[in-house]
DNA sequence: CGTACTAATGCCTAGTCTTGCACGTTCTTC
DNA sequence: GAAGAACGTGCAAGACTAGGCATTAGTACG
């Protein structure tokens, strides 16, 4: 078997099965277990998995796995999270909206990145702790228990005073014509009131988000700069919101 | 089973199901208990899952059920924890402080409580939003990496909007002569203009910190309402602090 | 066709990591 | 307060690993 094919199966097998025993692989394709370790010692400098004692595992198996969502929606989140960590350029002043999209951003972080980060998410402030370099200013207020942020007129009054480059904020639908929604009034308006605080507003939506709609309007689509999704650009939802004119990045 | 799946494994668990029973879960996988716990113990010492007797419960006590938590095994923490709850009256305004201990007094607060809670610690915010009869206000500014709270001006501005019955202070070192202590100079100063915004101000203080002292001074022990503690009382630091009149508690 | 070169491989060794077991201790329960 | 479950620690056996080294296979070039 050529090296690079075996390297291929590697990370297939490592796909299909969530792992790889460096042992069993090598008696299951009559390789020696040096050339399997070997393999696994490469792929793993080069990213592509997780060397750990007796194999491998996928770069990032379970520990994206947050809060018991869906995998598949987490997967999601992730990548639209590392594509959104692209808009808060070196030096910046950015707004984290709460949420586990906003929170994926803020642990996507570069270690190194110096800007400073405004947040009413207790969640998200906690997590920005792991990064010495971000100043975090954490608008403070009445805690609204469902979505974990502060928010109302005191989290409003800490606003006022603060002027963003970038808001990143999080939605639970994004529709062509309902605009962009959320299921909450109250956290509806504190959302509009931290879009009113930025330059330019960029919207975190992952895929399952892309056409649908809550109750409540945050903003129309037209006040937004961009929204970061990993939807297909051919899914129909996608289209209609094309068609519309939203601005949508893709999240590769 | 790899050594490394089988602490994602874990952790997934503990994230889906709240908990982790570590003699189950040794049979389901049919793996021995001795690796369980030692995965356990290493998790914990990560700061990745909490240690019980019996086995763990996650970190952030989001999805545990109060039942479940009756099982903690009762630490020097949480033994202080359970008797400075006792000081948050039914209908009383509490500011609580940062800190793993006040951390440990907001997730042993009584699940129908009705209080109002005042922090400037982002964790214990995220930690009270599992309390939903509790009001939490949060108190914004700089975030301070350290210890994980906010303060400087705007947090001290925010407090001072602020009046509350109890102030639950965590320190470093409680000292016959250098009173109350912590390490950091600004810190200090946000915990003592907490303390002047509450009639009452009770140290939270676990045997260790008995009878010691950091560089900065936060209160003299006559400011303290009251020094709520585990240390036995024929501890000879005890004696010391109970020869010059301070007024422990005793967290049985 | 032969030579020189590189990449890949297998084997060996010293060292690390993991595991199951034994033992004494601590915690819970009745 | 006694029995039993769970615990942490120490230890030795075994599994796994990285790195060095010699051999082989493959390739480029004269």
């Amino acid at each position: 078997m050529l090296p690079a094919q075996r390297r291929d199966e590697l990370l297939r097998v490592l796909r299909t099965e969530g792992r790889v025993v460096a042992k069993d692989f090598a008696t299951r394709h009559g390789l020696s277990e040096d050339s399997v370790r070997r393999d696994l010692r490469e792929l793993a400098a080069a990213g592509l998995a997780q060397r750990v004692y007796g194999g491998a595992l996928p770069v990032s198996p379970a520990v994206v796995d947050y809060a018991g969502r869906r995998q598949v929606a987490v997967e999601n989140k992730d990548r639209v999270a590392r594509a959104a960590v692209e808009l808060v350029r070196p030096g910046c002043t950015a707004i984290l909206d709460g949420g586990t999209t906003a929170l994926a951003v803020a642990r996507a972080l570069p270690p190194d990145l110096e800007a400073t980060i405004v947040t009413h998410s207790p969640t998200v402030a906690a997590a920005l702790a792991e990064h010495p370099t971000v100043e975090v200013l954490v608008l403070g207020g009445r805690l609204f228990k469902h979505s974990v942020v502060t928010s109302g007129s005191i989290t409003a009054e800490a606003a006022a005073g603060v002027w963003a480059d970038v808001f990143l904020l999080g939605v639970t639908g994004v529709h062509p014509e309902a605009g962009l929604t959320t299921g909450d009034p109250e956290e509806a308006a504190m959302k509009r009131t931290l879009a009113g605080r930025a330059g330019d507003t960029y919207v975190l939506a992952s895929a399952e988000k892309i056409g649908a709609a809550s109750a409540f309007r945050v903003l129309p689509l037209e006040h937004v700069t961009g929204i970061v999704t990993d939807v297909p650009f051919d899914d129909p939802a996608a289209r209609a919101l094309l068609d519309v004119g939203a601005p949508l990045i893709p999240a590769t």
